[in-house]
DNA sequence: TCCCGCGATGTAACTGGTTACACTGTGCAT
DNA sequence: ATGCACAGTGTAACCAGTTACATCGCGGGA
């Protein structure tokens, strides 16, 4: 028994006479070490879970592409549950998660379940929340400002003089990025009159959003589509509509998803390194493991990166 | 302590009093159960691996989603693991994951390292490959049929006068279900010559892809993007040329991707209930796991969705 | 009043590896 | 030739729960 272990884990500390026989006999009995055995006594288990809203989106799909890449290079494994941006569910999956011995807990922004934040302390648990920034958050944060993101992108259809701009947003119940971002239009004054129509996060959203603004509000120039995907759907429907993007009316998204240099017109976005976001994670991860610290915030950067569906705002408002 | 499992465990076996004094003590020492003894005596983990090419691709976000929603309401937990379509490198993770204490597997496809094979033979743990359709593979599938897929896609464009048609696909190497796609078109005779070039599996490699093909062979009147996400970028690439979809060219897609009902035009594509895949395979995994049955295979339709991106070749083929 | 039965709780064996420790045997130095 | 160090292997304790079994105390029936 303790030789099979040494064959498994140390072999050079056997003789390779000896370690050929076990190795034999591991395979003629079909061997399978248990799992649990060795967790219990290396008393670590290598899972870390990642607690998301969805894998529908883009964006998450992408963070998860992150750390798992990360993990892995680690010898950690990655464990993901779907929440729907639901407190409660999401709370559900995080206990399980810990009771099946996650050492560690990925989360997408800062609202929660009270309990959850309880589970975290209680458990002791490294946790970092993902696409969302705020240093004084209870739990680190690795993320880009949400607020920023969107004021950059305000900014832009400010700059280039639109007046009146539609702001499609996906749901913002339980979705404190979306929040974020609405806030930062609100909060400040951009000379901009934004029409905000609330779709699902999809470019079936886009589609429907931006056909809902055309037809009601005459006035608007341009489309700020809190994501890309959703910016994707509104160019199909303003191409089928025959309406010239940018000549006269202006669309942009914000996360610049890598296809988005390959619509028509390429798409203006605000970059959101999302992977690079996913493995800072990681490694903010890993080295909480190692060191006992949690993990510190991270801020990552974001960035407007002006493509062709974006111009100066028509000067005759006739549609 | 066995107190402390009942309490735990099967609350009603012990008095009011007593589990309230156990619980008490629990908050207060922050005590956290081990996972891995728990697994230990159970004699199981309750986890299940999915070993996938990528996540970056929708198609695998997708299953995830359906395995992860099916596996959550049977009190199982999902890892995953991106393999980069690399059998050596999928072999890695199958074996971590089974290190781990994965239950079952998730594979896509029936090519794979001849170790995984063994791997699986001998831990004898339930697997089901997926996005493939093979009944006499041996390795239960759980798929569609890409041969068939492929070929109603061909179909419609002979149907519709099509005489040279571009083939985008991804890369092949490594990937039976490009393969399979590809040996229908090239194995029967749609009255079709096929001009095909490999690109990314993403927009960027339709919008370069249907590039490619409208400088080099102007007498293509179609493509047939082997992917939706293919023949979104292809979709943008000609709506930037100016080209007339479908009047001057046809495109059209196989999986039928949700967005794919809101491109500029609608994009014609093969459905391929990719959702339900990952549902069913997650119910035939559950099934195995408490019938100790090996799961059997299961073929899903696919099905011609006929939409705005194709129509009959034009008659005079001056580009 | 005594005994039986039953529910609640404590004890200890068990899960399956890992590893400290004990033991055996060989080779080298004295 | 004897002693010692050291490599290789076997033994047994240990990780942290679960659960069969033993024990205890109480209430009801004879």
């Amino acid at each position: 028994m303790a030789t099979v272990s040494r064959v498994l884990n140390t072999p050079n500390k056997v003789t390779t006479e000896t370690r050929i026989r076990v190795e034999q006999a591991i395979t003629d009995l079909k061997f399978v070490p248990s799992a649990a055995a060795r967790a219990m006594n290396r008393g670590n288990s290598g899972i870390v879970a990642a607690l998301l809203p969805t894998l529908d989106n883009a964006i998450y799909a992408r963070v998860v592409r992150g750390l798992e890449t990360r993990f892995r290079s680690d010898g950690l494994s990655l464990i993901v549950a779907q929440t729907g941006d639901a407190p409660d569910v999401e709370l559900t999956c995080a206990k399980k998660m810990i009771a099946i011995g996650a050492e560690a807990l990925v989360v997408v922004g800062v609202t929660h379940d009270p309990g959850l934040y309880e589970l975290i302390e209680r458990t002791q648990r490294p946790v970092v929340a993902v696409s969302y920034y705020d240093e004084s958050s209870e739990i680190p944060t690795i993320g880009y400002d949400n607020w920023k993101a969107a004021s950059i992108a305000a900014r832009h259809f400010a700059d280039l003089g639109h007046k009146h701009v539609g702001g499609v947003h996906g749901p913002a119940e339980s979705n404190d990025r979306t929040q974020h971002r609405l806030s930062a239009l609100s909060d400040q004054d951009f000379g901009i009159t934004f029409t905000f129509v609330e779709v699902t996060h999809s470019m079936a959203g886009g589609f429907d959003g931006i056909g809902r603004i055309c037809e009601r509000h005459p006035e608007v120039t341009g489309a700020l589509c809190f994501s890309d995907i959703i910016a994707h759907g509104a160019l199909h429907r303003l191409n089928a509509l025959g309406i010239d993007i940018p000549g006269a009316f202006s669309v942009m998204g914000i996360e610049n998803l890598p296809g988005s240099e390959f619509t028509y017109p390429q798409l203006t976005s605000v970059r959101l390194s999302v992977e690079r976001m996913g493995e800072l994670s990681a490694d903010a991860i890993i080295s909480a493991l190692s060191t006992e610290t949690p993990p510190a915030p991270l801020s990552l950067p974001v960035e407007l990166i002006p493509r062709g569906s974006t111009a100066p705002a028509p000067s005759d408002p006739a549609k």
